[in-house]
DNA sequence: CTTGACTTCAAACAGCTGTTTGAATGCTGC
DNA sequence: GCAGCATTCAAACAGCTGTTTGAAGTCAAG
């Protein structure tokens, strides 16, 4: 017997200190570091409530995975009335800011952070429900600013270089704080770095707009 | 005893098939998930080789990575005499080869990446012999489009915003192979890609030149 | 109170891990 | 051949891991 059907509070009670310790643990050390025992002590449990609530280790970390997705959900897409290129600078702050804030429940972008690394298995779900429709939505923008001529490699492509530059500061904080000791995310830096790499994608988009349309770049470049 | 000062040639030959074989291993699998008995079953060595070679595990990763980085120290900055944005365009492509040229030491690419997600304190001396320099290198020539009146942090994030477009497919190829089954990167690939980050870079900067300084915009763009 | 389902608990289990051990082997210089 | 050294080997060790077990506890319904 894997899960009881009905809980009751109590039992709730544990279920829920178990998730959101495992969210901490799993997002702090991976899913095969991080140990059920240290999972259950923070949440103060015992250490075969992690199988009789969720099955397994993977059963948890499943759960946990599932509970983070639906916290992005949460994600409000801009109606397509706003120009394209306020619709980037909003996907842009968004995305840097749901992945760098050191808000409260910091775990869930470390989470998806490190399951991109070390795919478990949930990751297909993790593209089919939430990364596959920004990726949609971006491209959309995308699309909008270069104009219908442009070939679906080249919006790709284009999408992969605005993407690649929010991401990296996700994968590699190790590396950004050693050449750089006292590199902070505040709000105001990742405001800052928002406004920027909206500024950089903007510019650069252009450098892929048909011949001949001047006019479509200075409506694109007037950001 | 660790090492043992005078080694033999056929000692030699199994230490250095020790590192062969740790290099594809910890690359494939990360330092934790890399078992000492897999290494040595692919080196035909005993288990005890490791121990006996390099101390320990952690030993036997840092010899491997430090070999490693003795490879990457091949790479050859070209002569300062060359435009600028050539420059740029000949790092992108030199950056981009050596992290996904699927060629045959296809392992020191992959045992980076796992570096600056997990770092196990060798990343220090990475970051001092190799990531530093290169960082470096492309300050300059970003300074050198952006002009002299350009701000530290601008040409920082400038940076950031080109290697992160890199970097990004070393990180999130699980995600990209999801999102785009079929994705190969092929010598072709390589290229094209390189080329299309170029563009986009070249024209992103563009954002940050000077105020009134078309001449130097013409002249950063057309690549 | 008694029943019965749900939940918690301490203890143990089996498996894999890096590491150590001490004997056996191979090679070199005498 | 022999001593001395570096190296290899099979076996075992100690530690940590996820998981299971069976008893004890808890609480609501009859």
């Amino acid at each position: 017997m894997i899960r009881p059907s009905g809980a009751s509070d109590i039992g709730r009670a544990t279920r829920d200190r178990l998730l959101a310790a495992a969210g901490e643990v799993f997002a702090e050390l991976g899913f095969s570091h991080a140990t059920v025992r240290e999972i259950c002590s923070r949440a103060g449990a015992n250490i075969a409530a992690v199988n009789y609530h969720f099955g397994d280790k993977q059963g948890l970390y499943s759960a946990v995975f599932h509970y983070a997705c639906t916290l992005v959900a949460e994600h409000v897409p801009v109606g397509s009335t706003v120009p394209a290129r306020e619709r980037l600078r909003v996907f842009i702050r968004a995305f840097l800011a749901h992945m760098l804030d050191e808000g409260r429940p910091a775990w869930h972008g470390k989470l998806m952070a490190r399951e991109m690394i070390e795919p478990t298995g949930v990751l297909d779900d993790l593209v089919g429900q939430s990364i596959r429709p920004h990726f949609q939505e971006l491209i959309g923008i995308v699309r909008e600013l270069l104009g219908r001529r442009a070939a679906d490699s080249v919006v790709r492509r284009c999408c992969t270089s605005i993407i690649g530059q929010c991401v990296f500061f996700l994968h590699s904080r190790p590396i950004l704080v050693r050449l750089d000791p006292g590199l902070r995310f505040t709000r105001e830096e990742i405001d800052a770095l928002s406004e920027h790499i909206t500024l950089f994608s903007l510019k650069g988009l252009t450098a892929f707009l048909p011949k001949r349309a001047g006019l479509q770049e200075s409506a694109a470049t007037s950001a």
